[in-house]
RNA sequence: CGGGGUGUAGCGUAGCCCGGUUAUCGCGCCUGCUUUGGGAGCAGGAGGUCGCAGGUUCGAAUCCUGCCACCCCGACCA
């Protein structure tokens, strides 16, 4: 496999050059709007279905709020408005007019409104106003909701999938009667994120927790999990917050206990965004462009008839349709891609492109001998099977690439974690190789920050797994019990 | 907001310093023929307010002034 290598200065070429060419997406504005192509769309619905389907396993339900929120709502928790205040898109007039030039249209500035509306960078403002309506005794909890929006945040610096100024996610909201019990969801929902980003992504992630700098701007504690990329960059994937009682006390939502008390309600709120899309992307491809877990691929096989003539091809078409309808009766995503104004070199090259994880090949001399081409895409290895074996080896790929693709970013994972003992062999494992380096800290936010200012690498996690150990930090030499994850990151 | 840079066809670009035929090349697009088991070849063709406005000049993509937009590096960030 093609590696990704001496990327900081080449990566993110190849990466946007990638993107353009695979029809995946573009930032049409990279101010205002995110236009996510048919095709990426299709891998962000197939992570829409499996996590969907998580959360209602685990009792939760959709519902949808408001894109935006009156400013008054948004400034009621003050380290939220800290957090946000730098990134909000204001709406500030509600009507356009015609020029005085009588060219083009402009702000009609008699529809100014009376209190300037937020949109949504994160909801958490506007349904904690609605949970007051909603929660009066415990009665009426847990409020285990869901939602898939989209937001916005004025980031100051886009990037393609993973910052930019629109972004589809999802963001789970809910209300307990006890600070356990919303600990416990919080770390219920890390764990689907973690199972999600293994077993259907095939990614291997740490999780943990954030620390106090780099904490969701009001929670109490921020769980996430932290994924590595192949340029041996750390991208955070998916985030759990145990809130406190924070929102509750910003919004006054209080209920009425069995024993005849008022309390302030705990809550939780989890998410993640499109930026799945990018970490999907930088985990598994290579230089041939994307390669697909085959739970996520939108397409699962293509088949790609080979025919000089017109008899052939209709030939060929008959036996493609059947392998077609056996795998679709199977349950799996097929393509018969008969297109006659392309040659199959060139169709070859875009679904690798496009990462369809298995592909099908039927020319005339496989008529002849009943076999058909099988190339698997994460190795790019080629096999003639029999045809009526092709289904059952089909199946079997799938399995196994799902399998591979994971097995072989989780080596890459374990041989690009170092743990270090001095500050120069932190310096110098960041430098040379990069990837998560365990290392002691001292636990304070100003080492946090002067690591930071001098290696550019930011703690990323203290892992939830981790053996205690008795050590000294790295900067001061002041005792630590356990390691903690350090990495640059995206 | 600070520092650097760039605007020429759908995309990527040459030309600009040193003004002068019809603005260069590649990809892509269209037509025809030959091709089709790894991104086809040949021939022909379409496509341009040279970012915008003004100025200098016989003549401006090129020089001058102003404006606009975008990109990169930093502060911010899922």
């Amino acid at each position: 496999m093609a590696k990704l290598t001496k990327r900081e200065d080449n990566y993110s070429q190849w990466y946007n050059e990638l993107v353009v060419k695979a029809d995946l997406a573009e930032n049409s504005d990279v101010r205002g709007c995110m236009v996510v192509k048919p095709y990426g769309y299709s891998i962000w619905e197939k992570m829409q279905a499996a996590l969907d389907k998580m959360f209602k396993d685990t009792g939760h339900v959709n519902a949808y709020f408001p894109v935006f929120i009156p400013k008054s709502y948004f400034s009621k928790e003050a380290s939220h408005v800290e957090g946000f205040a730098k990134e909000c898109a204001v709406v500030t007039h509600y009507r356009l007019k015609t020029a005085d030039d009588g060219k083009g249209v402009e702000v009609d500035p008699k529809a100014k409104l009376e209190e300037e509306l937020i949109v949504r960078p994160t909801s958490e403002t506007i349904i904690w106003n609605t949970y007051k309506n909603w929660i009066q005794s415990y009665r009426d909890l847990p409020i285990l909701v869901n939602q898939w929006a989209n937001v916005v945040r004025w980031e100051m610096r886009t990037r393609l999938f993973l910052r930019t100024a629109e972004f589809l996610w999802q963001e789970g909201h809910t209300a307990h009667a006890t600070e356990k019990e919303a600990i416990a969801e919080t770390e219920q929902m890390l764990g689907v994120y973690a199972d999600f980003a293994e077993n259907f992504m095939a990614v291997p992630v740490i999780k943990g927790v954030k620390t106090e700098s780099e904490r969701f701007a009001g929670a109490l504690d921020t769980y996430c999990i932290e994924a590595l990329m192949q340029d041996g960059k750390a991208l955070q994937a998916g985030t759990s917050h145990f809130l406190g009682q924070n929102f509750a006390k910003a919004f006054d939502v209080k209920y009425a206990t069995k024993e005849g008390g008022l309390e302030h309600v705990w809550a939780t709120s989890w998410g993640v965004s499109t930026r799945l899309i990018g970490a999907l992307i930088m985990a598994h491809s290579d230089d041939l462009g994307l390669v697909l877990p085959p739970k996520l691929a939108p397409i699962h096989v293509v088949i790609v008839p080979i025919y000089k003539s017109e008899e052939d091809f209709q030939r060929v078409s008959e036996r493609a349709n059947e392998i077609k309808k056996a795998l679709q009766d199977r349950g799996f995503s097929v393509k018969f891609d008969d297109r006659d104004t392309h040659k199959p070199g060139f169709k070859f090259a875009e679904y690798e492109m496009k990462g369809v994880p298995v592909r099908l090949a039927i020319g005339p001399k496989d008529l002849e001998n009943g076999t058909v081409e099988v190339a698997r895409r994460d190795t790019l290895a080629k096999e003639l099977v029999t045809f009526e074996n092709v289904e059952a080896r089909v199946v079997e790929l799938l399995d196994d690439i799902q399998n591979n693709i994971f097995q072989k970013a989780k080596q890459f994972k374990e041989s690009n974690t170092r743990s270090v003992d001095t500050y120069d062999e932190f310096k110098a494992v960041l430098k040379e190789d990069g990837g998560f380096v365990l290392a002691h800290w001292d636990g304070t936010p100003e080492t946090e920050d002067r690591i930071k200012e001098e290696t550019k690498a930011t703690i990323r996690c203290i892992p939830l797994d981790a053996q205690a150990e008795e050590g000294k930090c790295i900067l001061t030499g002041k005792p630590s019990k356990q390691r903690v994850v350090f990495a640059k990151a995206y």
